[in-house]
DNA sequence: ACTGTAAGTGAAAAATATTTTCATTTAGCA
DNA sequence: TGCTAAATGAAAATATTTTTCACTTACAGT
């Protein structure tokens, strides 16, 4: 329940569309604008779902996931640990990855730079053991 | 000259536009699809400059960099030490950094999961000195 | 509980991005 | 030089995301 008190302290509603985007998030995986549109049967409209997916983000319940194929997909992250992906590049199969080591790196960076850095994205692409086969 | 010995030896031609494109990307930077084809005064077509960056990003000879904006930016590679980016949220801005240390983790992810691991993206973000004054 | 109102919604349209189609052109080899 | 498969680009198709705007709704204040 802390997605919807974040939600109402920064000041916007607690909506149907909004509640069925969270719900749909928190089944755990990481999915498209249009597969969460699609999830829900058209029980809102597109635009909803990305004007949602932009709140969540920007409230940081949701992460994104910018894939080298262009795709973003979405995560629901409240009361998850920081974690990165391994994406297969012939299913689109995304598994896990437990622990980030990149902490280190990112205060070398702002100290080397004068950047502020406010965050990161890291994936690895590979095969699954089911797509190696083929 | 690498870069065309490559194509060559892959199977396909050397033309006009390609020459056009990889000169342009080689002039250092991280460009959109759109900007090597503005960049260029449409003497291709953009539909062009999509399927040659399709090629020389399957040869390796350009890599493709995706923003969680969506946007996707392509590099030419050849030459140059591997490495990632450092990008601002705030204008843009993209700079490289030197040197990776992903390659101890592609291993221990490949045993854990039996993938078979191609590759890996990894981006910093942050505010540049610049736009942390605005 | 009722009401007023600013915020939210969704259909449609617009804007943007990418891919496909297909008639024409061209690189590179015989 | 001529042949042919590959490449090209204009246009159309498809896909993705944003904007517009009239209507609806959450919820604060009574
Ligand atoms: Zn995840
Ligand atoms: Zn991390
Ligand atoms: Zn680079
Ligand atoms: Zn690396």
């Amino acid at each position: 329940m802390k997605d919807k008190a974040t939600i109402k302290k920064a000041g916007y509603k607690i909506t149907g569309p909004r509640q069925l985007v969270l719900d749909f998030l928190k089944s755990g995986e990481h999915y498209t604008a249009k597969e969460i549109y699609e999830g829900l049967e058209k029980t809102l409209g597109l635009t909803t779902v990305y004007r949602t997916l932009e709140i969540l983000t920007e409230l940081g319940i949701v992460e994104t996931i910018a894939l080298t194929d262009g795709s973003l997909r979405y995560e629901y992250v409240l009361g998850k640990k920081h974690h990165h992906h391994l994406v297969c590049t012939g299913c689109g199969d995304i598994c896990e990855l437990d622990g980030c080591a990149i902490k280190d790196l990112e205060e070398k960076v702002a100290k080397q730079t004068a950047y502020v850095i406010s965050g990161h994205a890291l994936e690895l692409y590979g095969l699954c053991p089911r797509c190696q086969k083929k």
